[in-house]
DNA sequence: ATAGCCTTGAGA
DNA sequence: TCTCAAGGCTAT
C-alpha cells in the first residue's frame, strides 16, 4: 500500500485540524502574529495540513475547503474557463501531488468529490471580499479547533485521559445538560478523498451555460455572483458502474469491490437509488431554501449546481458497505462447554489492561484508570442500580454490566433536550467545511460526545430508519429539517448516547482509544438497532413504534408513507421485536447483546484483541449461566404457555444469540438506506452517523 | 497549463 | 483596521 500512502493518509487525516499551521503559513506575507494562542502541541496535527485532493500543504480555504494552492488555482481556472477534460483511462487516476498534472480530468472530479465549491467560482470575477462561505470556514475553523482539543485530551497519556490541564477539563464531558454551544462539530463532506468515483459517463455536455443566472440563491451579495459550470445532468443515479469492471489502478479500486458487494448485499435493500441525480439535487434545494441555512456543506453544493450534486459521481468512494466483508455469520460466540463458571477466565496473554473480573468487591472497584473521580465519563449516570430482582441469579459480571446501563428516562431526556436545541441552532450547528476523516471523526464522537458540545447533526441509520416514516405525523415540528431530518438528528443523538455508554462501561474503558474506535466503528449501526429493538421490547406496544423521544408513532401509517426498503426494515424489526418479547427478554440480556455486539474479535488490527475476546466469552458466559437460572426459576408473570415458555427457556441462550445474526443484517440494511439517502443529501450534513459509516473502510 | 506570490475588498 | 479567500500575474 505504499503507492496509496499519501491516500491514505489523507483520508484519515483530511482536512483535519491544522489550523494553527494553516495559519502561519497562508499568512506568509502579511503579518503573521495575531493573537491567536498557538497551542504548541508538536505531534499535534502536521498532519492534516494536507490538501484533500492532492495531499499537498494546505494553504487556506479555497473553495469550499482546505486545499493547496495549486488545486485552488486549478479549480479556479477549471470553471472559469469552463475547461473540459478527459481521462484517457478509467477515470480513477490517482491523484497526489506529483500525478496531479497527470489527469485533470481525474483531478477535478477528485476536487469535486472532496467537495470544493463550484458556487464560489465568481462569475463576475470580483476580487476580494468574501463571500457566504466565510461563517462556513469560520465554524469549521471551530470545529478543528475542538477536534484539536479532544486529540489532545484523549490521545495524550492516559486512555480516557483525565486531562492535564484545567481547561482541557472544560472540553470534557460536561455532565450532561450543558453541552450547549460547541455546536457543529464536523464537517464531513464527503471527503472522498477517494480517487475513483464515477463513471457515470461524465456527461459533461455542459450546454455551457454561460455564468450568471441561476443559483444565486447563495452568493449574498448580488454583486459577487457564482460563476455556473453546468455539467449536463447526470442521470443515471451513481449506479455503481466501476463495481464490476473494478479496474485495475491500484489502491482506489478496491472500495469499489466493496461497492460491489454492497450492491448486491444480501439484506441489502435494492437501494431504492435510482433517482435521477437532478432530483436529488432539487429535493435539497427545496429543503433548504437557504443553502446555509444549516451550515450543510452537502446541501450547499448539491443544490448549487444543477447537474453537479456529488451525488451522482461517487459511487461509493467510501467502500461503505463492506460488511459483507465481516464473516458473515456473526461472531459466533464461542460458546465454551463450561463457561457456565465464568470468571475462571485465564490470563490471556498480551492483555495489559487486565480487565479484572470486576464482580469482586461489592464497591464500585473499577480498575485503575476509569476509577478516578475525575473522569467525566463515569460521572454521568451513575445508574441507578435498579437490581432487577434481588437476585442472586445475576452473574457479578452481569450485574457489573448493568450498573453502566442508562435508564430510558434519562436518555429521552437528553436527546429531547438536545433536539430541541438543535432546533434553534441549525443555522448555527451546521457545518463544517472540510470532510474530516473516519478517524478523526471518531475522535469527535468520543470527545465529542461530552468534551464539545453535542450539537451534531444527525443522520440516522437504524434509528434514522423507524424514524423517517413519520413523515407528517405528530413530531415536535416539521417544519425546519423536515421529518427525516429530524429523525436523522434523534438517530444522531441516540448514537452519541451509545457512545457514551460504551465509553463508561466496564471493559471498554479498559481499551485504548484506537481500540475503541475500532470496535465502534465496526458495530456503531448495530447498536443503533438494538437499542431501537431494545426500547419496543421493553417500552413500546404493539402497533406502534417508540421513539428514543418517548414519542409514539402509529406503525401503519408509518409504514403507509415510508419506502420499500423502509418498510422492509420495519417489518424486520418488528419481527425481531415480536420474537424477544415472547422470549422475554429482559434488560440484562439485552446488556449482554449489546455487549457481544461491542466486544467483536473479529474486528481486525485491534491493539488489544486479547480483552475483547476475553470479555466476549465473559459476557457470553454470564449470558449463558444468566438464562439458565432465569429458566429455572421463570419470571412471576407470563404463566399461559408455561409448557411452551419452559421449552423456549430452555435454549433461551441460543435463541438470544441467534439473533445477533439478524440485528447485523438489519444494520447493514439500515446501513445502505442511510448511505443512499446520504448520497442524496437528504441526510442533514453533520452527523456522527455518516462520518461512521465513511469510517467503515479501511 | 501550472503553481507560487501578489492584490483586492466585504465583513468582522 | 485587520482578515483572509477570491482573483490576477507571471516565471516555469
Amino acid at each position: 500500500m505504499l503507492p496509496k500512502a499519501s491516500d491514505l493518509h489523507c483520508d484519515l487525516f483530511p482536512v483535519g485540524h491544522a489550523m494553527d499551521s494553516l495559519h502561519e503559513h497562508s499568512m506568509v506575507g502579511h503579518r503573521v502574529g495575531e493573537g491567536h494562542k498557538v497551542r504548541e502541541f508538536p505531534y499535534e496535527e502536521e498532519l492534516d495540513e494536507l490538501c484533500p485532493v492532492c495531499g499537498d500543504k494546505v494553504s487556506g480555504y479555497h473553495y469550499g475547503l482546505l486545499t493547496c494552492e495549486s488545486c485552488k488555482g486549478f479549480f479556479k481556472r477549471t470553471v472559469q474557463n469552463n475547461k473540459r477534460y478527459t481521462c484517457i483511462e478509467s477515470q480513477s487516476c490517482p491523484i497526489d501531488k506529483t500525478q496531479r498534472k497527470r489527469c485533470p480530468y481525474c483531478r477535478f472530479q477528485k476536487c469535486l468529490s472532496v467537495g470544493m465549491k463550484l458556487e464560489a467560482v465568481r462569475a463576475d470575477r470580483m476580487r476580494g471580499g468574501r463571500n457566504k462561505f466565510g461563517p462556513m470556514y469560520k465554524r469549521d475553523r471551530a470545529l478543528k479547533q475542538q477536534k484539536k482539543a479532544i486529540i489532545r485530551a484523549t490521545s495524550g497519556p492516559g486512555i480516557l485521559k483525565m486531562e492535564t490541564s484545567p481547561e482541557q477539563a472544560n472540553h470534557h464531558l460536561p455532565p450532561l445538560h450543558h453541552h450547549q454551544n460547541h455546536n457543529h462539530h464536523q464537517q464531513h463532506h464527503h471527503q472522498h478523498h477517494h480517487h475513483q468515483q464515477q463513471q457515470q459517463q461524465q456527461h459533461h455536455h455542459n450546454h455551457h451555460q454561460h455564468h450568471h443566472h441561476q443559483h444565486d440563491d447563495f452568493e449574498q451579495s448580488a454583486s459577487v455572483t457564482p460563476l455556473s459550470y453546468g455539467h449536463g445532468s447526470a442521470r443515471c443515479g451513481y449506479a455503481f458502474p466501476a463495481v464490476a469492471a473494478a479496474p485495475p489502478s491500484a489502491g482506489p479500486q478496491s472500495e469499489f469491490e466493496h461497492r460491489g458487494q454492497f450492491a448486491a448485499s444480501p439484506g441489502g435493500v435494492p437501494l431504492p437509488c435510482s433517482y435521477p441525480a437532478a432530483y436529488a439535487s432539487r429535493g435539497i434545494k427545496s429543503e433548504h431554501g437557504d443553502p446555509y441555512a444549516d451550515g450543510s456543506p452537502d446541501a450547499y453544493l448539491s443544490s448549487g449546481v444543477p447537474g453537479y450534486s456529488p451525488i451522482e459521481r461517487h459511487a461509493d468512494p467510501y467502500g461503505v458497505h463492506d460488511h459483507a466483508a465481516d464473516s458473515p455469520v456473526y461472531p459466533v460466540l464461542r460458546v465454551s462447554p463450561g463457561c457456565a463458571g465464568l470468571a475462571a477466565s485465564p490470563a490471556y496473554p498480551g492483555a495489559t489492561v487486565s480487565p479484572s473480573y470486576p464482580g469482586v468487591g461489592a464497591s464500585p472497584g473499577y480498575p485503575s484508570a476509569a476509577g478516578s473521580g475525575a473522569s467525566p465519563l463515569l460521572a454521568p449516570l451513575p445508574a441507578p442500580q435498579r437490581a432487577p430482582a434481588p437476585d442472586a441469579a445475576v452473574p457479578r459480571l452481569l450485574a457489573e454490566l448493568m450498573r453502566c446501563e442508562p435508564d430510558e428516562e434519562t436518555t429521552r431526556a437528553r436527546v429531547t433536550a438536545q433536539l430541541q436545541q438543535d432546533e434553534w441552532g441549525v443555522g448555527g450547528a451546521g457545518g463544517g467545511v472540510a470532510g474530516l476523516g473516519p478517524g478523526a471523526g471518531c475522535l469527535n464522537a468520543f470527545g465529542g460526545a461530552g468534551a464539545v458540545g453535542r450539537a451534531r447533526h444527525a443522520g440516522g441509520a437504524g434509528g434514522a430508519a423507524l424514524a423517517s416514516h413519520h413523515h407528517h405525523h405528530h413530531l415536535p415540528r416539521a417544519d425546519h429539517p423536515s421529518a427525516f431530518a429530524l429523525m436523522c438528528k434523534m438517530a444522531d443523538q441516540t448514537l452519541f448516547t451509545l457512545v457514551e455508554w460504551a465509553r463508561s462501561s466496564v471493559f471498554f474503558r479498559e481499551l485504548k482509544v484506537d481500540d475503541q474506535m475500532k470496535l465502534l466503528q465496526n458495530c456503531w449501526s448495530d447498536l443503533l438497532v438494538m437499542d431501537h429493538i431494545q426500547r419496543q421490547v421493553q417500552h413500546g406496544t404493539d402497533g406502534a413504534i417508540l421513539l428514543v423521544t418517548g414519542q409514539q408513532v402509529d406503525l401503519f401509517s408509518v409504514s403507509a408513507h415510508a419506502s420499500e426498503g423502509l418498510q422492509s426494515l420495519l417489518c424486520r424489526a418488528q419481527e425481531l421485536v415480536s420474537k424477544l418479547r415472547s422470549l422475554h427478554v429482559d434488560s440484562h440480556e439485552f446488556v449482554c447483546l449489546k455487549y457481544l455486539l461491542l466486544f467483536n474479535p473479529d474486528v481486525k488490527f485491534l491493539e488489544n484483541q486479547a480483552l475483547v475476546e476475553n470479555v466476549q466469552e465473559q459476557v457470553n458466559a454470564a449470558l449463558l449461566e444468566y438464562t439458565l437460572c432465569r429458566a429455572a426459576q421463570p419470571p412471576l408473570h407470563h404463566h399461559h404457555h408455561q409448557q411452551q415458555q419452559q421449552h423456549q427457556h430452555g435454549d433461551k441462550f441460543a435463541q438470544l444469540l441467534l439473533r445477533l445474526p439478524e440485528i447485523r443484517s438489519m444494520s447493514i440494511q439500515a446501513e445502505d438506506y442511510l448511505y443512499c439517502k446520504h448520497v442524496n443529501g437528504e441526510v442533514p450534513c453533520n452527523n456522527l452517523l455518516i462520518e461512521m459509516l465513511h469510517a467503515k473502510q479501511a
